[in-house]
DNA sequence: AGATTTCTACTACTGCATTAGTAGCGGTGT
DNA sequence: ACACCGCTACTAATGCAGTAGTAGAAATCT
């Protein structure tokens, strides 16, 4: 499949970053503020999901156990912050749904959207633009 | 977010097919051979991954129960066929994974893709030229 | 100091996907 | 008839996400 996989530049083998529901909700808090505490992460949550303070403090201790995660302590406060990037996890999962819904095939990913991911004219416009580009770079 | 969710056809609202790892591999077997027998499912999957005879079984019985997929009797032998369309399943689950990653933003996903998704000028081009269609059809 | 609040660490429980073993049924071969 | 084989139904066990309670430490209030 993708050439990227083989390639990954960092690391002997860029690890599987798939990240469930509820661990990418907080990943996106982290990614949004660069750093917080179990409680700032939980606030940013609450609009969708109450949750107890110590469910978020568990959460974040079994991601720190994988790596997602990262904490220091401030007084006695532990401040998590991202040991992964967003465009890494990004990677990772698009990928992997476009090898089980369309078997790796992007092109067909990228169609599918285009069905049915009503897309304003302006989108359409801009991301023609963007293949444009892409192309461009290509031929250098 | 987009349209299609409110307006789906069928039913009063479209469910959520969110199906995990093991049981989309079974879908696009089915899909791919229209009917399919327990044996003929493993056999599919074989190459993949080395499955109990039970094991597949288990699962299409569950599956079954979610109406996932349904079966009429050959003899002894179950034989399975979709009972939710491949489409369905992709546009739930892709613009989950949208919400999730991009805060339902398709054209940032689209964007993503392009990026990562090392596509080859013929792909881009094809893309340009389903993108013009679309917003023919926009205009129209 | 004593009571109250705020946090983390540890522990536990639920639900679901995955995996497979066992029992039992219906045919097949001898 | 009897032993064997393939299949399904039922049961069980594992692993992980998600959820939260309890204990105990640290800070705060009176």
């Amino acid at each position: 499949m993708s050439l990227v996989h083989a390639l990954e530049t960092e690391g002997p083998m860029a690890k599987k970053h798939q990240l469930a529901e509820l661990q990418l909700a907080i990943m996106q808090v982290l990614w949004r503020c660069g750093e917080a505490t179990v409680s700032e992460v939980r606030s940013a949550l609450a609009p969708d999901r109450e949750l107890a303070h110590t469910t978020v403090g568990t959460m974040l201790a079994k991601m720190e156990e994988k790596g997602h995660v990262r904490h220091r302590s401030d007084g006695r406060q532990n401040v998590y912050r991202p040991d992964i990037r967003q465009d890494q996890v990004s990677q990772t999962m698009v990928s992997d749904l476009a090898d089980r819904l369309f078997g790796g095939d992007i092109k067909q990913m990228v169609c599918h959207l285009l069905d049915d991911g009503d897309l304003s004219a302006e989108d359409l416009a801009e991301l023609r633009k963007l293949i444009r580009q892409r192309e461009k770079e290509l031929r250098e």
